[in-house]
DNA sequence: ACCTGAACACCGTTCAAGT
DNA sequence: ACCTGAACACCGTTCAAGT
């Protein structure tokens, strides 16, 4: 019987950070933000709460920016040629795929995982040859439009004020009609 | 010596709803949500923090739920030839105002408070005498843009992708007649 | 280097008791 | 009716100790 060397004495493979925000995300995906407590996410990982210290120095504060960070994160999978509807349709379903997230992304202090996510953008912009000063306000425009219809939608039933059943793709495909018609 | 019938054997005004409310609420702009319990509450109320379950029987969910709906509701002084830039303008004040409630606005499940903002939305696209589908997709996308925005502004840095300083008042007017010329 | 066990200073909440 | 005190089951985190 031979072990594998990355196997340690129990058995088990060791910490790593990648695998925490994995297990953390899972938590959070399925059972929600409140739910994400360092004791049950050292239960998931088989471990002690403690052991994650060793890997997050900067304990929760760190796991929650390492969440925001994974969910910042462009699509790995852009195609090169990709348009601002492709790239608005893709964060969202990003978003709405770790709805959990959201209240983190949406109003942590975090400006390295903002950087990422509006460099991604502006990279989509730069190849549509947009100037530099139309695409900022574009940026951050169409940006904000993305999170914000995002919170609505996590935020809202499938009632609008008149009574109506929404359909939120539908209604969020018509607003980023709205805000690119002008871009 | 005359004693005020509102004042009880403590010598204190008794507690309400409301009083609860704008102490959590000046807490919370002073120190961040994270700093809101139920104890520090009390404090604040020279109470003991169990004297608030007995106006909030739900408890702290109540007392978040009442801080979102403060935040939510429509200004009262809401001229009655406000336009959609002056009704957007004044919503972000109040979400820029009360920044620390911002994470629980853009992700709590809350339909009350959420139908209240979307009818104060209404109402203004009404005078403007807006076709009712239309009216609509605006509402939403109006919102979505300015509670994506307000958080946008929460998250970032003054710099930003390209290193220039932002001008969040400029780039929000700039994105609101983006949003705007198209509706 | 990596993990554990016990401990500390907090939480939200329940419940019986006081006035 | 309104508030208190003590208690319970949790938190995040530190720190000495184990391997």
């Amino acid at each position: 019987m031979v072990r594998q060397p990355q196997i340690n004495a129990q058995n088990r493979a060791p910490l790593s950070i990648e695998r925490i925000i994995e297990a953390a995300l899972q938590i959070v995906d399925g059972q929600g933000l409140s739910r994400l407590t360092m004791r049950r996410l050292g239960d998931a990982l088989e471990v002690e709460a403690m052991a994650i210290y060793h890997h997050l120095p900067r304990g929760k504060e760190q796991l929650l920016d390492g969440l925001v960070m994974h969910v910042a994160a462009a699509p790995a999978d852009a195609a090169a040629d990709a348009d601002l509807r492709d790239w608005a349709r893709g964060y969202r379903a990003r978003l709405l795929a770790h709805a959990g997230v959201l209240p983190l992304l949406v109003t942590r202090r975090n400006p390295a995982a903002l950087a990422t996510t509006v460099a991604s953008l502006r990279e989509v912009l730069r190849r549509g040859a947009v100037p530099e000063d139309v695409a900022a306000v574009t940026a951050h425009t169409l940006l904000g439009y993305v999170i914000g219809h995002a919170a609505l939608e996590v935020r809202g039933t499938e009632e609008d004020g008149a009574d109506r059943t929404v359909d939120w793709d539908a209604r969020f495909a018509a607003g980023l009609d709205l805000v690119l018609r002008a871009a």
